[in-house]
DNA sequence: GTCTATAGAGGGATAGAC
DNA sequence: GTCTATCCCTCTATAGAC
């Protein structure tokens, strides 16, 4: 279990982080969720600064990974974009907050290293979410208002403060702005979760 | 100095709390800044629960003191909603988040009380956002997309979100939301703070 | 209404045995 | 690589003097 123990600390973390929020969990909890003690979880990260930035790099890698993979299957922006929403909706399946919210909004007690990965994070899925949208004007199939990089900030920004709002007003707030984003883009609404087969 | 204490404490944890998030704040902190004891905090707010609930009923009744004030003097659609967007520029400015959102990322760790009270918050400003919409789109004077209600979910969140990016990705992220929203509704972009006279 | 003093819990982190 | 044990700190909260 050399670097398992190590993979499992970043999930339990990942969990905790987006459930909990920065100052919300504990070397503690993740411990007892992985049935070690704290001092284990110190040898693999001395810091929660090391555990935090190794976190962050997590959320990047993992992210360039999945762009990797629909270039690679040549998406469509339709089927790009829908796979975004599809994370986000996870998320809120999960009760979880998007991480790059949580560092929004605790910023102020995040050690600079860890806010320094969310900058090149929020950079990552913003350039990412941008292109997407220019290749779906000029095919188009989506309609952007004003600039691509604008639009991309406005669906991003969406759908984080939408997880945030769904855990005080439900989660029909998520649907909804995710609803009006596609909206917005011209896309087909979508039929929710129809048993199927 | 009765109740002044207590007003001064929670105008003091009003700032933190916006700042630093919910678990970010201690009696301690409130305690230093107004130089007395944090035992003197707890005698007006015995717990921490006591002390949230006091914080978002504040909000509630400063928003809903100022939506009366705007109803008194007859203000117009575009002018309530540019005070609407003038608090939340305030807020950027103070480098402080919207209170919603810092629940709704620290809800797991948050007293119940204190979400019921963000739940309320939530749809005083909702309501009145959806009231003015439908009022502007009546006179003509905004292009409301879908329904009031959406519309009003799209604005809240737009700014909520923007002023946690801001603290990431700088101050450009907010007021790329803020134009965009005001384009959205078919409103006049607005210069940015000349120096006048 | 504010103070001192303190209890009691939990958090981050380290030393050293195994 | 994981453990026990421990240190030190901060936090919420309370008791009781003034």
């Amino acid at each position: 279990m050399a670097r398992g123990t190590r993979q499992r600390i970043l999930e339990v973390a990942e969990d905790l982080f987006q459930h909990k929020g920065w100052a919300g969990f504990s070397y503690q909890q993740i411990a007892e969720r992985l049935d070690i003690r704290s001092a284990a979880v110190h040898y693999h990260f001395p810091s929660k600064t090391d555990l935090g930035v190794a976190l962050l790099k997590r959320y990047r890698s993992s992210f360039n990974w999945w762009c990797e993979q629909l270039r690679q299957r040549k998406a469509t922006p339709e089927v790009s974009l829908e796979g975004f929403f599809a994370l986000e909706r996870r998320y809120m399946d999960e009760g979880k907050v998007c991480p790059l919210g949580v560092l929004g909004v605790e910023a102020e007690g995040v050690p600079e290293e860890v806010r320094a990965e969310a900058h090149a994070l929020a950079g990552d899925v913003l350039r990412w979410l941008t292109k997407v949208l220019e290749q779906g004007n000029r095919q188009g199939v989506f309609h952007v208002a004003g600039t691509p990089e604008s639009h991309a900030l406005a669906l991003m920004s969406s759908l984080q403060a939408g997880l945030q709002l769904a855990r005080t007003l439900g989660t029909d707030a998520f649907y909804t702005l995710l609803e009006q984003q596609r909206e917005q883009l011209g896309l087909a609404r979508r039929r929710r979760a129809v048993a199927g087969g």
